[in-house]
DNA sequence: AAACCCATTTGATACAAGTCATTTTGAGCA
DNA sequence: TGCTCAAAATGACTTGTATCAAATGGGTTT
């Protein structure tokens, strides 16, 4: 393990209940995370309340579902150690890889509007979830009008960020798509008290490409040029961010 | 006019309330939408009390605004008649149009996670819109169950269909893009009880270019390419499909 | 430590779509 | 009837990214 490694993996041996983020037994009120999750936006005896729904597992393994396509839709999810990927398969069977999702996000909005879901979520590296019953939230958001506009509200931002997505594909070159997709993981790093500068990026190039409608020899070319221009240091999956920058004014163009 | 109008150009001599999609005093019960939008999934007298808090303005002549990026979000929007395009500008003042919304569609939902609009919403040509103050939908969903369940599957479904737009921009075509966008007016219109084959398109070729990721230039060569082809009648913007199943083929390859 | 696997990188070449320039078409209007 | 203006179509040329092919390198198994 390297310095810039996943905080879930420095803590694991610990004894405190509280600060192991795999350990299943952690209340949303304890967990680190919920000033970037569900409860952010609820009172003390509210978050005891979604608490008391949340269902937290055992940690998932690599490569290991969450839920696949056409998996009944029963619950929404939120990450609270490792990371997620998510991805649809069309009617002929072309994979995209439509979300990356990092501690303190919420996942499996996409399966609401059906009885079964489109997409699947997979574990780009040891998880651990926690699975909101869908019913359940659905029955407290009545009697805790915060929460549901809350919910209301998260499900708008995945719309908005989907947009955005949209206008990247659309609109911007290689080099911008990916500068952009560095910029955020460094963000949502550094709001969870990570660094911003140095970090690992937990899904390989394939998923980059994928994910931003590039094939992995353009995506590995990019970084190689990233490197030699001197605007990162690239070793595998380890990230350091050099020109912070020049990368905002490449996704800025 | 020719015989492909919409259809919100035939009644509009009528002397009936019922009859006249601008008409700005029809009720939801009555509204000839109701089947595919907010009303679905609401028992009679539900949509009485949604009906209450509906507001229906006057007629917006084409290109004027519904919202304005900035705009102060209030409310969700139900096309009534007549087509609405929104579209987003980022930072560097790229424009990227992100939907195309027909009769019984609704729109505005990206506003709700944020106090401010992130896009815009204007009319393709002279339409009549729904307008829907969200804090009156807050209110009412929560005692009204099957309506939160409803709008909650609303945004969901726009979700999946940003990521299909997604699928398209990341891995297909020029041509399978223009394809998919054909049918998808296509079937939206036969959803309608119009005509899926001869069918007026309400957006100019740039505003699909901008849509489907292309110049305007691949927009019309494609549409040439289509009418060579023996897939396309093409009359500037009336559209007729001679052969669907080619068209259907192209557009899930 | 040899053998293998797989992700990643790098190089050479092809092609789909972009760019720039020009023409055509049609609608609105004097 | 012809003028103006914008949208759309067409043609010639360029280019960014895909494709195909091969090399590198790290990790795991035997």
């Amino acid at each position: 393990m390297t310095a810039i490694s996943e905080p879930s993996d420095l803590s694991r041996n610990s004894t405190m209940t509280v600060a192991c983020p795999h350990n299943a037994s952690i209340s949303c009120t304890d967990c680190r995370m919920n000033s970037l999750c569900l409860p952010i936006a609820l009172e003390y005896d509210e978050v005891e309340r979604l608490n008391e729904i949340v269902q937290r597992g055992r940690p998932l393994q690599k490569d290991s579902h969450v839920y696949d396509i056409a998996d009944e839709f029963s619950a929404v999810y939120a990450v609270r150690s490792g990371s997620i990927k998510t991805y649809s398969v069309n009617e002929q069977g072309v994979i995209q890889v439509t979300g990356f999702y990092l501690p303190g996000e919420i996942f499996g909005m996409d399966g609401i509007a059906h009885t079964h879901h489109v997409s699947a979520a997979v574990a780009m590296e040891t998880a651990s979830i926690c699975e909101i019953p869908f019913s359940r939230l659905e029955e407290l958001s009545i009697t805790m009008p915060s929460l549901q506009r809350h919910f209301f509200k998260l499900m708008s931002k995945e719309i908005t960020s989907d947009q955005q997505l949209i206008t990247l594909l659309s609109k911007n070159s290689a080099e911008e798509r990916v500068a952009t997709l560095l910029l955020s993981i460094s963000a949502r790093n550094a709001k969870r008290g990570l660094s911003g500068i140095r970090f690992r990026l937990p899904m390989s190039r394939a998923d980059i490409g994928n994910y931003l409608g590039l094939t992995v020899e353009t995506v590995s070319r990019v970084f190689s040029r990233f490197q030699k221009q001197g605007l990162l240091n690239v070793d595998k999956k380890e990230i350091e961010v050099v020109d912070t920058l020049a990368l905002q004014e490449l996704a800025n163009t």
